[in-house]
This record gives structure tokens, C-alpha cells and sequence, in this order.
DNA sequence: CGCCGTACGGACATCGTTGTCATGGAGTCG
DNA sequence: CGACTCCATGACAACGATGTCCGTACGGCG
């Protein structure tokens, strides 16, 4: 059990060169691994070190090397499945890198917003910055980023100034209509995310791209948020009509309420309707019915998002690149063939 | 659209000093606000420090204050719904405070772990840690934390010499078992989630001594671990039983869980079984059928640590409370009286 | 008119670390 | 054996901000 006491003054390479006998020069290559130290000078150093419980002073070693090795990540929520994800692997992936971790939640989709957040990581002395700009601002078609510092997006436009990671959101459209289409289904109707989000977009117009392909009909749109209650919300206006056999729900959340209204209206899952999400929670697996999804790779474009910008940090500027993730689809049992 | 280019020295003081024709201190003194400033003199810094861009560095006032103005968070997983909701909370009030966020996972429920988060987060400078400790440590009763540093554990043990934050988690085991038995349940059969956990213990107990204070038998318990997939492992098992009316699930997700088996056997909820989760999830309201649970403020307990730790930061050790959060029931439809 | 209090601004040292250069002793080669 | 290199080590300055101390100019007052 640590015992707590006041804060006292923290040695210093000072304190540990007097303590060893030799000058702080010297304790400090040790410190930094150099190996032009003589052999029983640096046992001496480090045993010094060890008795009076030296700690390195990150802010003296920043101020003189101008690196703080710590990287900002600033994202609008971490109530989404994708950014929990994304964070979690964030995190391993810069740690490994021995990088530390800033967060920086923004609270509205704007461009004050952003550059609020882009501010407060600058001015606590990051190194490069993870951006999740997951949807579009309101107030600007693009966030204005600072010039000269590592910065990757996370987000699905277009844009090539900057490093992007993303997931294979066409990808995903593509393969659950393609599976549902598959199962004998004449079209697929869509419960897209909000319009503000790229990957809803993305999914949406891959979804109706592959339905144009296929020669069939393309459905309007039964707009959601993201939201399972939107997902309720559509499915109940939608519970009495016959005619929709199969659902692509752009998550995996919004999947889950068009099942409850479903059950409400007292319709089977898939007998009556066939329903595919998006993301692979962790849950959806224990979903009633067990939900046909997405999965998508959230681990992976984390890591890629740090390893590009630490790239960058100790690399200087590179082309930009545009990564994708791939993205496969998990059968469960919400999804069959039509009744005949 | 910012350009990029390569990393150029940050402005000074000094720069701004010589730009606008003062000393370098006069500019600290327009910085930092103080008063003795000449007022014409005060709008030519200010002018100076916009159009040179100048952005006081971090690494500097810390090397000469020892304050970085910044707190670590050192936890498990994002994966719990608990701890993301929590670590939003905290992200939201330490930057109201005017306090940055690092973070670091730790990787296992070790005191090994959590000793290397510790210095991981003190080697980065911070000046005050918030730790979350949900569950015994497997090879230590208790983590041994470094003295004279301002330390809040979220956690349920008893230990008094810290400051620490946690749900009313006794008062929600009561409630849900209340709940159930003003129903009219016979009595509440309980499924846990893993022994380590120190809020599935309380939650656990509460339950027992609920259940005993009114006279009631109480039953095993039917071990789970959190997971969604442990949850219909017990539900499985105990879908062909007639004498089991009313369980309370430790948390939303295995409660889930159980609701799949049941579903699976045909069994009805709550007709023939009634369910009470703990959580109150996002997604909890949208399950089939939505779930009757237990509220937890994770926003406050967040939002209390964070205030605890800075408090302990400017103002020194604080005697250690112990901060409680309640929580409430939130009744939707999973629960009912049991069949006549 | 001379004294002092006050408002203002500057010089300097300092925080802990690291880059640069200097020093001195040991070893090498012609 | 002298000139040389090589290597361990130390002295010193610098990173950028800020606290302390001091000097100057100005206003008020006797």
C-alpha cells in the first residue's frame, strides 16, 4: 500500500551525477542508452539512478529536443462503435510506438469545433495529430488544419492533402446487397446512417450502385440517424407493407430497432424480412435474431492511423496515401431467402 | 484548405518581444494578464503575438512551473459501456478545467500493468492520475500507487486512502431485486458477472441481502462474465426450468443474452420469465423486448473524479472521500407479474 | 523645489536536459 | 619516441518562459 505524503522536488540528472560521482553529461547519455560510456561508469550511473528513483523530465527533455513523442487525437464522440474501436487500438498502436496519448473530444460538428481541439493539442505540444472527422460540419465543407504538423483524417472524403484512413465502406454497401441479392431477394431496401456521414454515404450509393448493377429496382431511402430508435422508427412505418423482403441497415444499432418494431408487428426475422447491418458490434451476435453484418476492421485503421502519422512525425511529410480497410460480412441468422 | 509544409520553428517571446518592440518579459506579463502593462503598450503585444502566430510553449512553462496542467486516465478497456461513458465525462469536465487528457490502456488485471501505466503517465508529466480499477487485480490484492501524487480510484474495495468514486452499486442491486418481488416474484435468481469484479460483488451481495431481508430462499447463482455470449450460456441452460420467473442480470449485455435463449426456447419475456439488466445501455431501450434496468450516472462519477484529482492538484491532499453516484431504475418492458 | 511613492519596463538567473566542443589519457603507427 | 588517433568524460550554452530584483520616469506632496 503507497503511503501518500506532499510533493517534494523530484531529482535530477544533477542530483544522480553527485550521487554517482561523475557529471551530468555523463548521466544523461546513460539515460539516453549511448554507448560511449565507459562500462563501470554507466553501472555506477545506473545504480545511482535506481536508489534515489530517478525519473526523466519530460518537460526539459521537450523543451531542448522540440518532441514530446505524444500524439492528439481528437474525435466528436466516443459513444459510436467504430470510434470506442478505433480509440482502443489508437492507443495500443501509440504506446507500442512509445508514444503517448492526448484526447480531444470536440462536442459539435463544427469548424470552431475543430479548430478548438486542433488549439488545445498544439498548445499542450503534440507531435501530430489523429483527426476523426466522421461526418461533414456544418459550417464548412472542411476543417481549415494547421500547416506543418502530422496530421491523418479519419473520414471518407475525398480529400488527398492529408494521409486518410478509412474502411472499405463500398465495400460493405457492395457485400450485403450483394448477399441479400444473392439469397434470391428481388431488390434491398436501405436504412442509411445520417446524410451528414461520409461511410453512410459511401454505403448508400454502393448499395444502389449494386442494385443498378444487378438490373433492379433501386428503393427510396428509409433515413436513419444511427440511432436504434430511428431504426424503430422506420421499422414500424414500414411493419405493415408485404412487399419489403430484405433490409440493409447501414449499423448495426439501427438494425437492432427495425428488429424490435418488426417483432412488435408480430413479423419473423428473416422469414418475413431479411435484414443485414453494418459494423459487427460485439453484440450483434446476441441480437434475437442473431444479426447478418459487416464486420468492419476498426482495430486495423487505428493502427494505420498512428503508424502514418508517427511516419510523418519522424519521417517528415509524405505523399499522402489513402488507406482502406478491408471489410468482410458475417452471416448470422437474420437473413434467408424470401418466402416463395 | 491548409497547405503543408515542413515543421518551422515555433515564434518566441523573444520573437515577439523584438517584433514589437519590448522586452521579453513585458510580453510574459501581457501573457499571463497581469496588470502592470502599459495599456498602448499591451495592444502592440497582443498585435505582435496574432500576426506572428504565437503560441506560449507548453514544455517551457511546465519545465519552470512543475504544473503540465494535465491528467492521466489509466484503465482496463474501452470495450465496457461503463468505462467509455466514464472516460467521456472525464475527457468533458478535465477540459472545462482547463485540464488535458492523457490516456493509457493497460492491457491485463495486473499489478504489473498498472505500475507500468502509472509510470508511463508520470514520465509524461501529469499531474494527477485518475485510475480505474474495476476488478481485483489476479496477482496482488491491491496496487501499490506511487506516494505524493493526486490519485482517484474508481473502484468498489473499501480502501479509504484514496479518494475514491463509484456507483450506489448496492442500492442497484436492491432496487432490481425490489422491483422484481413488488411484482410478485416468488423469489430473484441472479446472474452475476465475473467474481473479480468489484461492482458485480456489491451488486451481488445487494441482491442477497435483499432477498433475505424480506424472507425470501436465495438461490445459486448462475455465473456469468459480462459478455452477451455468457449471458445466453445461462439462459441455454435454464430455458427448460418452469421454476424460474424472475432473474436480475448484472449487466444490460448479459441480460441480452439471456433473453436470446429464452427467445430461442420459445419462452416469453416477461411472460414467463421476467429480466431486469443493469447499466441502462444506449441500446438497452431497443431490445426485444426493451429492458428494464438500472441506471448508472457514469456521467457524474466521471465527472466527480476528474474534480477530486484536480482539486488534490491545486489545493493538496485532501482527506479521502468516498463519492457515491446514484442510480435509479429505469422500468420498460422485460419485467411483469409472474403468471398466476 | 526637492522628496518619495508608484507605475512601468528591463536585466538576469533559473527550471532539467541535451548538443557542441574541449580535455586528457591510453593506445597505435611510422 | 614523437605525432597521431580514439575514446571516455566534463564544461558550457541553449531550449522558452517566468520570478526576482532593480532602474527609470512621472505624479503628488510638503
Amino acid at each position: 500500500m503507497g503511503t501518500r505524503s506532499v510533493r517534494v522536488r523530484e531529482p535530477s540528472m544533477n542530483d544522480v551525477a553527485r550521487h554517482a560521482g561523475v557529471s551530468s553529461q555523463t548521466v544523461s547519455r546513460v539515460a539516453n542508452g549511448l554507448d560511449n560510456v565507459g562500462e563501470s561508469t554507466k553501472e555506477r550511473v545506473l545504480a545511482s539512478m535506481r536508489e534515489l528513483g530517478y525519473r526523466p523530465n519530460s518537460a526539459a527533455r521537450a523543451l531542448r529536443s522540440g518532441r514530446f513523442r505524444d500524439i492528439g487525437v481528437a474525435m466528436f464522440t466516443l459513444s459510436s462503435y467504430g470510434n470506442m474501436r478505433m480509440l482502443d487500438a489508437i492507443t495500443q498502436a501509440a504506446s507500442e510506438l512509445g508514444y503517448s496519448l492526448t484526447l480531444d473530444l470536440m462536442r459539435e460538428p463544427t469548424q470552431r469545433a475543430v479548430s478548438g481541439a486542433v488549439t488545445r493539442l498544439l498548445d499542450q505540444g503534440v507531435d501530430g495529430i489523429v483527426m476523426m472527422i466522421e461526418a461533414e460540419l456544418t459550417d464548412s465543407a472542411m476543417a481549415e488544419l494547421p500547416a506543418g504538423l502530422p496530421v491523418v483524417v479519419n473520414t471518407s472524403t475525398a480529400r488527398t492533402d492529408y494521409p486518410v484512413v478509412d474502411g472499405d465502406q463500398a465495400a460493405a454497401g457492395r457485400l450485403a446487397t450483394e448477399h441479400l441479392l444473392d439469397l434470391g431477394h428481388r431488390t434491398v431496401w436501405h436504412v442509411p446512417g445520417p446524410v451528414s456521414s461520409y461511410s453512410a454515404m459511401r454505403r448508400r450509393d454502393a448499395w444502389a450502385a449494386t442494385l443498378r448493377a444487378a438490373g433492379r429496382e433501386v428503393p427510396e431511402v428509409l433515413q436513419g440517424d444511427w440511432t436504434a430508435e430511428s431504426g424503430y422508427r422506420v421499422g414500424l412505418s414500414i411493419a405493415e407493407r408485404d412487399d419489403i423482403t430484405a433490409i440493409f441497415a447501414s449499423n448495426d444499432q439501427m438494425a437492432l430497432g427495425l428488429m424490435r418494431a418488426l417483432h412488435e408487428a408480430g413479423k419473423d426475422v428473416p422469414g418475413d424480412v431479411s435484414i443485414v447491418g453494418c459494423d459487427d458490434t460485439t453484440e450483434s451476435a446476441s441480437y434475437w435474431p442473431p444479426l447478418t453484418t459487416v464486420h468492419q476492421d476498426f482495430e486495423e485503421q487505428g493502427r494505420q492511423a498512428v503508424h502514418a502519422v508517427v511516419a510523418e512525425i519522424e519521417n517528415g511529410p509524405v505523399t499522402p496515401a489513402r488507406i482502406l480497410a478491408p471489410v468482410w460480412l458475417v452471416e448470422r441468422s437474420s437473413t434467408g431467402r424470401p418466402r416463395a
